[in-house]
DNA sequence: GGCATCTGGTTTCATGGTGAAACTATGTGG
DNA sequence: CCACATAGTTTCACCATGAAACCAGATGCC
């Protein structure tokens, strides 16, 4: 279609995502940002403009002298997207605006883990979404947890149980292209990167915090790829306990809901969940503290590591545990500062709480990121 | 001058660095791998040819039928350079060609710690340099140990023992320009970039061992500014011994020549040189073999680490000490597997021997990659 | 030998993106 | 009302680029 010839344009999509992630801009200012002449400008916006995708804002007066400026802004339901998350239990959809707003939420139960009952679920909930929207979905991103191979095949997802599925290309055939394939990390920080913490810096790492511990890094505003949880198995204490995979006293030893869980229920004598255990600690429970405290250590003892291997400025914690971090900030401080060599560079770790639904968004960030290369 | 506004031209440089990186290739595979079109190649090489920058080699027949090329090569002596590299006992100066082929060395007793004698004797050094060169020098990179910011300031040196120190300036008053300053590891890691075992890849991770362990890394083929020895005080075993800084078991604790010396000295009873316990290990004698083992392991763990971390599709391994690597290759194996989660990535380390010409030839090749950016 | 064919490399030419500079628009301050 | 400052537009000359035609050199087949 036609804006799709103008968007084609590579300084086009440069100012598009200049507005999305840095905010309505006057032109004077997009041009300097983007080293360009203002009359460059003029012309590359002008078909925006006249398509609808831009608009130009109210006249804004800056202190001092000079003509007011007219800041231009994408208009936001000018594109719809679709993001879906599949879990072992449940698959989390979105239908989200250009600016990753969330505008519906569809949640079902994962009916099993056979693929053909997971591509109709997930085809099923991509066309209720689809039916909730005003306009035609412009692209639809699907994250999964697990090793995910060039946006086509689940090599290796252990909540899944999948091995080497051409996932991507089963669920186009249901589903409709563009369709996006990712791992859920990646996503999450495709959508940090672009519309959360990470908009702002060049380079910066990303650590979430449940079932496993996950890792996303960018570093000069591109998304760099890791492997599978590489952070899960660092090692904190070689005399600590054992982890599923057989490693003494590392990360996931420590810092997995599923370590923290049975940690916790052995020593008080019952079977506690996440929650609890969370819960108990908030309240200053001594075992549940303990165990909390300890994961925090082993959180900031990660945090330590990533930022001064891969010069990060900037790292954001998250995850459905993430409020682990609250609870016991002076242990994610004692971890950070354990092996730290000199005085620490004043990275603060930011924290963001998430439930699943922003795992849904990150997917819905891989089809955006994807309309605008 | 001429050659230099020929230089201007991005295209022309990109031409000059895939030629230095990848050797001499004829005009028709330069414009495939640069992605444009031959006219644009034969356009672009046009004046350097004239200025004497590439020369034509001799015909090369390929099989099959077609025309034969003629490859394009640098002409190694258009340029020449000079890297100096300076630590607490010496100061390391070589003159360079443009391919960092190293055309003649000097070392000089570094006079004091005192930042005027320094600057004189590097000033000796480079023009003593200079007077052997056939051509005027093109420019001159310095490296230190220690942390530089923006190529300026030796913000903190321990080896040195400086602090905050304007080096380049104060440098650039007796040597004149361009100048450049740039941390040792750094260097290190542009040499190999661009002659040595990075040159094929995107992404790749240098870890140096000696008196401490130096940590570069290269991603999508820029060197990321990392912190001063990151890697030093990685955690390895919270139960290890003590290392200077207070941090109990890290990296530096049983890596670092000083902490090796120590150990196997006191296990002896006699005083031993970094050099004798490499050589008593190589013998296998049981104390030093212990000694150089647990290092090789640590190193093992650090590769782990690092690839995991940062996704390198390849990890060097150089420095002073880094024959352990080859002594005790069985215990480098055994600390990359220890935390590995799944089946280990088929990255063997590659191990490069290097003496200190080598780390002077790495400051040389940051003037090298300066003229070409 | 003659000719088709293949690849390397060059020249010509039309195209399109670009910024400098002049210009209009809109505001403040004297 | 005029000088000035900043935003945004229009005009115009420039130049890097690739498509296409073309030349150069080599092979293989008839």
């Amino acid at each position: 279609m036609a804006t799709d010839e103008v968007e084609q344009h590579a300084l086009a999509r440069a100012v598009a995502v200049e507005i999305l992630v840095h905010g309505p801009q006057p032109r004077a200012s997009l041009a300097r940002r983007l080293g360009v002449s203002p009359a460059t400008l003029t012309r590359v916006t002008r078909p925006l403009v006249a398509t609808g995708v831009l608009v130009e804002g109210g006249a804004i007066r800056t202190p001092g002298r000079g003509r007011s400026s007219l800041p231009l802004d994408v208009v936001p339901d000018a594109r719809h997207f679709v993001g879906v998350k599949l879990t072992r239990e449940s698959i989390y959809g979105v239908l989200v605006d250009l600016r990753a707003q969330v505008l519906h939420t569809e949640v079902v139960a994962e009916p099993s883990l056979a693929v053909h009952e997971v591509v109709a679920a997930v085809t099923d909930v991509v066309n209720r979404l689809r039916a909730r929207s005003t306009r035609p979905v412009d692209a639809v991103g699907v994250t999964v947890g697990g090793r995910v191979d060039g946006g086509e095949t689940v090599t290796d997802s252990p909540f899944l149980e999948w091995h080497d599925v051409p996932f991507r290309t089963l669920l186009a055939k249901e589903v409709g292209e563009p369709l996006l394939l990712a791992n859920d990390v990646v996503g999450l920080t495709m959508a940090q990167q672009w519309f959360g913490y990470g908009r702002t810096v060049a380079d910066f790492a990303l650590l979430t915090v449940g079932a496993g511990v996950g890792y996303g890094l960018v570093i000069d505003h591109r998304v760099v790829p890791t492997y599978v949880s590489p952070v899960s198995h660092l090692p904190v204490d070689p005399s600590g306990p054992l982890c599923r995979l057989g490693h003494r006293g590392c990360m996931s030893a420590y810092l997995s809901s599923g370590a923290m869980c049975a940690t916790a229920s052995e020593a008080l004598g019952r079977e506690l969940s996440y929650d609890e255990l969370l819960a108990l600690a908030e309240q200053r429970e001594p075992v549940a503290t303990r165990v909390v405290s300890e994961a925090a250590r082993a959180l900031g003892l990660a945090t330590a590591v990533v930022t001064s291997l891969t010069g990060v400025e900037r790292i954001i914690l998250t995850g459905e545990g993430v409020r682990l971090a609250q609870i016991a900030p002076e242990a994610l401080r004692t971890g950070r500062l354990a092996y730290s060599a000199g005085p620490l560079r004043p990275i603060d770790p930011v924290v963001m709480p998430m439930d699943f639904v922003e795992w849904a968004r990150g997917a819905a960030a891989v089809a955006i990121q994807h309309r605008f290369p």
